[in-house]
DNA sequence: TTATACGTACAGTTTAAACTGTACAAACAA
DNA sequence: TTGTTTGTACAGTTTAAACTGTACGTATAA
C-alpha cells in the first residue's frame, strides 16, 4: 500500500504540474489529476476524503473543471451521490478550451483597439500614439493568426 | 490633456489584458504597457509616478520583465538615473519566451513521467494505472509537437 | 573628503484568493 | 407525512501574494 500510494502521489505531482499550464489554480489542477487517475467516477465526498480539502471546495473545483468542459458528470443505477469523471481525449479537451480562450480574447481586444484608433482619428493624438496602436494591432493580429493556425494543426492530430 | 490621457488610459486597460495571457501578473503586464507606451525610456521614478505604485514595487516589476528579455535597460549621457525600455519585436519576443516555457517544461515533465513508468515496470501497479502513464505521456508528447510547430511558424511570421 | 541621489534588501502591512463550517433546500426513503 | 441524505449558498477565517516604508549600501558630484 505504502508504495501504491507513493507511485499514486508522484503522479498526480509532476501530471498536475502540467495541468496548471493551463490556467487552472493549483488546487483544481490536483483534483483534475485525482479524478483522472481514479479507476472510477468519484463522489464528493471522496475527492474531498483523497485531495484533504472541504466539500465545498471540492465542490467548486468541479463546478470550475466542468465549466470547462474538462470533467462530466455521469450517473449509476442505485448510486445517489453525484458521480463525476475526467472527460476523454485529454488533449483535445485542453487544446480546445486553452485556444478558443486565447483566440476569443485576441479577436475582441483587436476589435477594442481598432475602436480605440478611430477614436484617435477624431482627435488625433500624435504620431508616436498613433505608431503604438499600430503595433499593438499588429500584435493581436499575430497571436490570432498563430493561435488559429495551432487550433487547425491540433485538430488534425492522432491521440490514441 | 484630459483626452489625452483618456485614451492613453484606455489602451493601457485593454493591452495589458493581452499581457496577462502571457502568465504575467496584472500589476507586471501594466508595468510593461505604460513602458511601452510611453516615448521615451523610463526611470523607477516615472513609473513609481504612473502607475501610482511605489518605487519597490516598480522595482521588482521590471525586475521580473528583464529577466523574461521584455524590458531592457538603456543609457543616456547625462542621465544619472537608470532608464528602462521595452524591447522591439513584442511578437517575437513574447512568443519566444513563452512557447519556450511551454516546451521546456513538456520536455521534463515527459522525462520525468517515463521515470515514473519504468519505476513501475519494476513493481508493477496494475493495468489501470499503467494506461493513464501512457496516456499522460502521450498527452505531453502532443503538447510537445504542437508547441515545437506553433514555435517554427511564429519565426517566420513578419512582424512590423 | 563629505554630501546628495539612487537602487534595493527586508520587515511589516494590506489585499485578494482559497478554503472551511454551518445552515439550509431539494431529493429521496420509510 | 417525517426523517435522512446530499449538494450548495454564504459568512467568516486562513493563507498567500502584492505592496509599502524604512533603512542601508553604492555611486556620483562637489
Amino acid at each position: 500500500m505504502a508504495t501504491e500510494s507513493h507511485i499514486t502521489d508522484e503522479l498526480v505531482n509532476e501530471f498536475s504540474k502540467t495541468i496548471e499550464l493551463f490556467d487552472l489554480s493549483p488546487s483544481d489542477s490536483r483534483l483534475f489529476t485525482i479524478l483522472f487517475l481514479n479507476h472510477q467516477p468519484m463522489t464528493l465526498d471522496e475527492m474531498s476524503q483523497t485531495t484533504g480539502k472541504s466539500k465545498t471546495s471540492v465542490n467548486t473545483g468541479i463546478r470550475t473543471l466542468s465549466d470547462l468542459n474538462l470533467v462530466k458528470q455521469v450517473w449509476k443505477k442505485g448510486v445517489r451521490k453525484d458521480l463525476y469523471t475526467t472527460n476523454d481525449d485529454l488533449f483535445q479537451r485542453f487544446m480546445h478550451y486553452y485556444l478558443d480562450k486565447w483566440i476569443s480574447h485576441t479577436t475582441m481586444q483587436k476589435r477594442r483597439l481598432h475602436a480605440i484608433e478611430s477614436e484617435i482619428e477624431t482627435r488625433p493624438q500624435g504620431d508616436i500614439i498613433e505608431d503604438k496602436v499600430k503595433k499593438m494591432i499588429d500584435f493581436h493580429q499575430l497571436l490570432e493568426t498563430s493561435f488559429s493556425r495551432l487550433k487547425e494543426t491540433c485538430e488534425h492530430m492522432e491521440e490514441r
